[in-house]
DNA sequence: CATGAATGAGCGTTCATTCAT
DNA sequence: AATGAATGAACGCTCATTCAT
């Protein structure tokens, strides 16, 4: 049946605690216990790898992304959704939040390349969402009229940030995914 | 006088843009216009040249930090403080700021290390700061009642954020710089 | 009936235009449209297989140089039709000829190998047969009295050198061979 | 001073007797006695050692070439020239002459590529000046009415066959040349 | 101070070949 | 008769680092 899901998964824990370039294709085969040409029989060469995984991380990702757009009572609900759904997603795959959070080195960000394009997707999808929420909330008299672009661009930045956090087990998530909604809610929500 | 000054800022340039691993010895000395030994007459090697860079660049962040502490009429002015100096420094030093923030190798964030404890202190340092104003402000009835250490987590991971930007010449950094105080005063402060 | 001949059909168009070293046991696989275990089920290794190739055209060449051992009226005319041997051999098999001209690589070579005895027999029976004719034509009087060894040497490069062209569609190859003839004739023949 | 020259001599000597392919860079470095990154300390890759061995070998061959050019008496002078030229190459330069003639492998005889156009450059130099010397023969009665094109091509191939040879020992270079020559003589030069 | 020249160690990759199925 | 999967061995090449000059 090969070995194809091993080397992904012990491509993901290796990118993410070495790093890309610290990662070696020798250590990658030892983690699964084969040679090293096994890896070029299931991926083109270690960039293949690296993007493979990548790439299946982001379309888990976006797919948790798209089933939060369905309808919501309050605009800030969305805005709750969000940074409930990148908790869930840095709980449930560290590894993989760091991976597409930290991990893809300057080589690979170069503009024509997939990594670029998968990012720079994300700021996207995440810069609609957020906007939009923020202009409907401004709209109907749910949110303060704060400035819609900066503010975006803050709730992005805290969102990327949550994501780059090595999951510290200690401290209690729970408290922190609640301490941020509520830190975003006093801030955008007219009481 | 030698040429220790012109590798650290082009080093500084190159590990900004390419990384630690994706920048080499030769790049660094061919960008000065000296042969690859000048690096090893100055620095022991790479990675000394690197954690120079480094130590020099918290230097002068710790020195504007430090330079915070001082009296402030209120505890938010503190946080309003601390959050422009980041943007300062990052228009300061962008490639300096993108450093520090995110340049790092794995390898050499392993406990021991230099590196790892350098960034620790500048956690550590930024986490008594901004608890320390947060507990005060609870204290005098200047804040809400929030959690303090997740809190103090959540503004830690934005001002991370805010160093970890490239320099976005778009969209007006002053107006950015503004509605990230804003956004925090309205969380925090009570009216 | 098994793949063997599409192999074999394979290998002279890779051979031919790739070399040997060159040419991938992958390449072959592929061009025939099956695995790579079959090279190996149908001969001993890549080596097995192009020396397969080097034999059996190295059959059909010698089939008709013998064929060309019959009586003609003039020595000439022995010098002629080995030409036009050549020729026709190059015009039928332009691939085959390629390769037992110059594809052989140096590794192949080594006197004990196949593919040298088979290389060295060609030039045995050509040295044989051109200097016969030769010897017979100057005996006569129907020669000059060329050096014996030397032109014998001579002719046997042009031959050779005529194989090692690849066939350019360009340029009339009858005219060429006409001109070849006529060439040798001129410098052989008393009239 | 450098190890350049030494392993220009080792890699024309290698290249000479194994071919391009057959040749690794770690032979040339223990040939001369060196690590393998000496290469890459003087040459860019492999291949521009090899592209470096047959510029500097052309360079010479054409400088002869050139040298050849001057006025002759007659017109078969010239051939006799350019026939006398190839057997001295040959015996000065025997490993080069095999590498020029030989070696090159397919995969850098793409059109574009620098060793194509080398060899272009030999044969249409070449081509210019026999069929040049046989215009010239038969217009002013010096050679019987050959047909140029074809003449000149089988003339090239007997040039290019006598580079091609390993240089013997055996045999008589000597008489060797003579009897090309005046092989030519009688085929063209009328009496 | 600075460099030309050199190297050990290792990396990503390829390839002919094998073997269980 | 054929293949998917795997491997040992080697190859071209890079890089941080050293040392004699």
């Amino acid at each position: 049946m090969g070995k194809k899901p091993d080397l992904i998964k012990a491509g993901i824990q290796l990118f993410a605690r070495q790093g890309y370039d610290g990662t070696t294709t020798a250590q990658i085969a030892a983690a699964v216990g084969v040679s090293e040409p096994v890896i070029y029989y299931n991926f083109k060469n270690k960039e293949a790898l690296f993007v493979h995984i990548l790439e299946s991380i982001f379309t888990e990702y976006f797919a948790r992304l798209d089933a939060l757009e369905a309808q919501t009572s309050t605009q800030f609900q969305k805005i709750e959704n969000l940074i409930g759904l990148h908790f869930a997603f840095t709980t449930d795959f560290p590894d993989e939040t760091y991976i597409i959070a930290s991990v893809c080195p300057a080589k690979l960000r170069e503009s024509a390349h997939v990594c670029a394009r998968l990012i720079e997707e994300q700021r996207k999808r995440l810069t609609i969402f957020i906007s939009g929420a923020i202009k409907a909330g401004i709209a109907s008299g749910e949110f303060f009229k704060v400035p819609v672009s900066s503010t975006t661009g803050l709730i992005l930045i805290m969102v990327n940030g949550l994501m780059r956090r090595r999951v510290t087990k200690q401290g209690g998530i729970k408290g922190f995914r609640k301490a941020t909604i509520e830190f975003c809610r006093r801030s955008l929500v007219r009481m």
